[in-house]
Order: C-alpha cells, then sequence, then structure tokens
DNA sequence: GTCTATAAGAAGATAGAC
DNA sequence: GTCTATCTTCTTATAGAC
C-alpha cells in the first residue's frame, strides 16, 4: 500500500513530463513503461488508460496551480505586483517554454482540435488562471465585464509569447516582451484604478 | 498523368485538413484513405510517406502566403494599412480559429515539442510571415533590429490570440482583441515613424 | 495510375502467476 | 503490488494484379 502510493505518484510524474515534453497522443504506455522502469501490468493496474492518467496528471497540476495562486495572495500585497508575479512565471521557466511551449497552452490546444472528452479535462487549468487574473482586476476596480475581458487579455499576451518563443527557439524574445508587458501593466495601473 | 496530377491534389487538399483539424499526429494514412476515397496503395503511390505529405503541403501553403503578401503588397500602399489587413486575416477565418486554433502555430508548436525534422519543414511558414512584417516596419523607417522585434511582437499579438479563441472558444474575444491590436498600431503609427 | 491483399510492427486492453 | 504473457486492434510497409 505504501509502496503502491509512491509508485502512483512515480507514474504520474514520468506520465506528466512525457506529456508536455512530446505530447499527449505522442506519447504511449511504452514510453512510459521505458521512463518508469516498471512493467506495464503494474501501470495498468493503477490506472485503467492514459486517460485516466490525464485525469490525475490534471488534477495534480490544478492543485499545484491552486497553491501557487494562494501564495501569491499571501506573500503580495498589491494586485498590480501579483499581475507582475504572474509575467515573471514566463522568464522562470524560460528553458521549458522555449524547448516545449506553455504546458497548459499546448494540452489543451492538442485536446480542443477534437477531443471534447480530454479538452474538457485539461481547460479547468486555463479557468483556474482567468479567474485569479478577474479577481485582480476587480481588486483594481474594474467591473466584472470589464475585470474578465483584461484577464483574457494578459492570458492571451502571455500566451502568445510562449507560442512564439517556442516556435523560434527565442529566450531573448520572451525576456524582451515579458519586461514590455510588465511596463505595460505598470503604465496602466500605476497606482490608478480601471 | 493528367488523372495523377488531379489525384495528386486531392490527397494534398484533404490531408492539409486533417492535418489541422485533428493534428499531425493524430492523422493515419487510415484516415487519408477514407476522406479521400481512394485506395491505401494509390496513396503510396504517390506519397512514400506522412511526411512526404507534409513537405508538399508546406510547400503549398508557403506559396499561397508568398502569393497573399505579394496581393497584399500590390493592392495595399501604406504599410501601415498592411499590417491592418495581416491582423483582419484572423478575423476572417475565426471559425476556424475557434474550433482548430491558427494552422500554422499549431502545426509548428506540435513539432517544435520533439521532431527536429518535421520542425524544420514547417518553421518557414512562420519565417515567411515575419520577414514581411519586418518589411513594413523597415518601410516606417524602424532599424532592421527594431523592425524585426516590433514583427515578431505582432506575430505574437495574435498567435496569443488565436490560443486563447481555441481553448476558451470564444469569438467575441477575438473581434474584441483584433480591434484594439489595430488601434494600437494605428494609435503607434498614424502616419508617423519609428 | 489505381486497386486488393498481406505481412510485420506498435498500441492499447486484459488474464493470470508470483 | 508487481510481473510476464497473450490478444486484439490500429498503423505502417510492401507485393503484385488489373
Amino acid at each position: 500500500m505504501k509502496q503502491g502510493d509512491n509508485t502512483r505518484q512515480h507514474i504520474i510524474d514520468v506520465a506528466n513530463e512525457l506529456f508536455y515534453h512530446q505530447g499527449y497522443s505522442n506519447t504511449s504506455f511504452a514510453n512510459i513503461v521505458d521512463k518508469t522502469g516498471l512493467s506495464k501490468g503494474n501501470i495498468t493496474y493503477h490506472f485503467k488508460n492514459k486517460k485516466t492518467i490525464l485525469e490525475e496528471i490534471v488534477n495534480k497540476r490544478l492543485t499545484d496551480i491552486d497553491d501557487l495562486l494562494h501564495e501569491w495572495n499571501e506573500e503580495i500585497g498589491h494586485p498590480v505586483s501579483r499581475l507582475m508575479r504572474f509575467c515573471e512565471m514566463l522568464v522562470s521557466e524560460q528553458d521549458d517554454i522555449k524547448s516545449y511551449g506553455c504546458p497548459m497552452g499546448t494540452l489543451t490546444g492538442e485536446f480542443s482540435k477534437n477531443e471534447p472528452e480530454l479538452y474538457s479535462i485539461a481547460l479547468p487549468m486555463f479557468q483556474r488562471f482567468r479567474g485569479w487574473l478577474k479577481q485582480q482586476y476587480r481588486l483594481l476596480d474594474c467591473t466584472p465585464k470589464q475585470a474578465d475581458e483584461k484577464a483574457l487579455e494578459l492570458l492571451s499576451r502571455v500566451q502568445g509569447i510562449a507560442v512564439v518563443t517556442h516556435a523560434f527557439k527565442d529566450k531573448a524574445f520572451l525576456n524582451r516582451e515579458i519586461g514590455k508587458l510588465k511596463d505595460f501593466i505598470r503604465y496602466e495601473y500605476g497606482g490608478a484604478s480601471c
């Protein structure tokens, strides 16, 4: 039982990395077998199929996102500084962004094309950030509608930077654009409201 | 021979749509067989494998891009208006963007993760737009460096809009953001230079 | 140029031994 | 809980008839 929990977590960690690094549909059970060092039978004992693994991975990611956003809420007093912190996330993950794109954006994008079931599993990750960003704009006295629009806009800016960084393998671009994006936020909300 | 050319083109058209609608690695030979109505043997007669089909598809897309950009150069006098036209492309393709994302961004993203060979085939599409956008900014008296940075920025903005539109299936967002993006260009270059 | 047929391999799903 | 083994289906590759 105790060993089983470790194994379960091990499978999730390995699959999470594989799904991110080579895409979900490009990752086979055999890939997970190889990288975990476990047998196929053992993995199917813990997870019925790939979709079940994905669900667990997304659950883990959602928990991680919630923890992160909670931490930012606790540690960062001003909404504008929180928005900045959100942007800085891309900088600290720049090596992965360059090599594999945004873990949330690329996964959702893969499913959004033609896999409604998996799409509905992955979308909540985006919704978490959207909701949190909206809250920050609400604190800056935006109306609900304005706040949501601004949340989506910021999400869009960040996703665009991730896509281009990934496509052109260009970390200098990422750092430059995140800098400009923070300037934009600072300029728009340098202490003022909506 | 003449029928063969039609068949060849038919395969390319069908595969192009399938690769866009469900992703490259998610599309099998059997999918192409079904949708073309041709036999498997006939398709392998024309194309050795999936990669070869992809190469032809990208070649076709590159020709289409070149034709489009050439047309814009001919028909639109002012660089600022050309940049606007570039943004408007997303609006006219909004139904596809919503359902399948940007054909260029999603394809390149799929390969950029872990398929260097296919990545090098797909990247030139991005480079075409990057180069053309840079030219427009050069005409607006930007230095080569500035022009290239602005080209990447605009590419990034548009890709971000495509990703979020696709993720949230939200055409209203697309139209709103493209409007704002055009305002931004108009504001920055309302007849002035860099 | 187009088709059918087959074979060889990879993928996912399932059963049972330890 | 973990493993080996089998089975079915999907995917690709190749050969040969019309």
